[in-house]
DNA sequence: TAAAAATACTCCATAGGTATTTTAT
DNA sequence: ATAAAATACCTATGGAGTATTTTTA
């Protein structure tokens, strides 16, 4: 379970579809394909139902990791930006923002 | 940002040494070394004072990627643990636990 | 001088791309 | 028949190991 996993399966989740992913995460759509297989495999579950109708949609094993990935995302967002705040001030210790 | 050189950086975070940390992650010292010297270039700061008599010491940038660092590795660790579970009961769903 | 970490190098696994085939409506 | 996903294949990047050098207490 890797974060580029966890962002391409982000991206099919909330698009509902393999090929509107690839637009969001800049990768080819064999690439998102394999990712979501990848977590598939590892999780010993289908995460998306697959038909052409409903598009891709969330099993309930996918919707569960979907709420979890959404958070180790945005978790690791936060300590970015909290560590680019914390070491740009480092830098210019006198500068007030 | 990868979970692989979270789990080395706290890893050498708590064993306070490049080596003992070798021991808990089972890669080599040149691997966990090199670990570091990507999510320090990733974040733009030293993560540890490098001093032989006090070993690896964080850096207060250092710390706070540690507490992140920890927050996401459980998070991590606990989806595993949920979706194990999960898929577990969806497979024998008559079987009360 | 002895320990631990950093560097050099090599190799291999795998992520990712292009091309193609399969699937489903 | 057509649009989208899966598969096949190939390449390249980078992660990881061994060997070696550098550092510092």
């Amino acid at each position: 379970m890797e974060f580029k996993q966890l962002e391409m399966f982000v991206a099919v989740a909330e698009e509902q579809s393999v090929q509107r992913a690839t637009e969001r995460v800049f990768r080819s759509q064999p690439a998102v394909s394999m990712a979501i297989a990848k977590l598939e495999e590892e999780v010993g579950s289908p995460l998306f139902h697959r038909t052409r109708s409903e598009h891709f949609r969330l099993t309930d094993v996918g919707q569960v990791l979907y709420r979890y990935a959404k958070r180790m995302i945005d978790l690791r967002d936060e300590a970015a930006a909290t560590l680019e705040r914390f070491v740009h001030d480092r830098a210019a210790p006198g500068v007030r923002s």
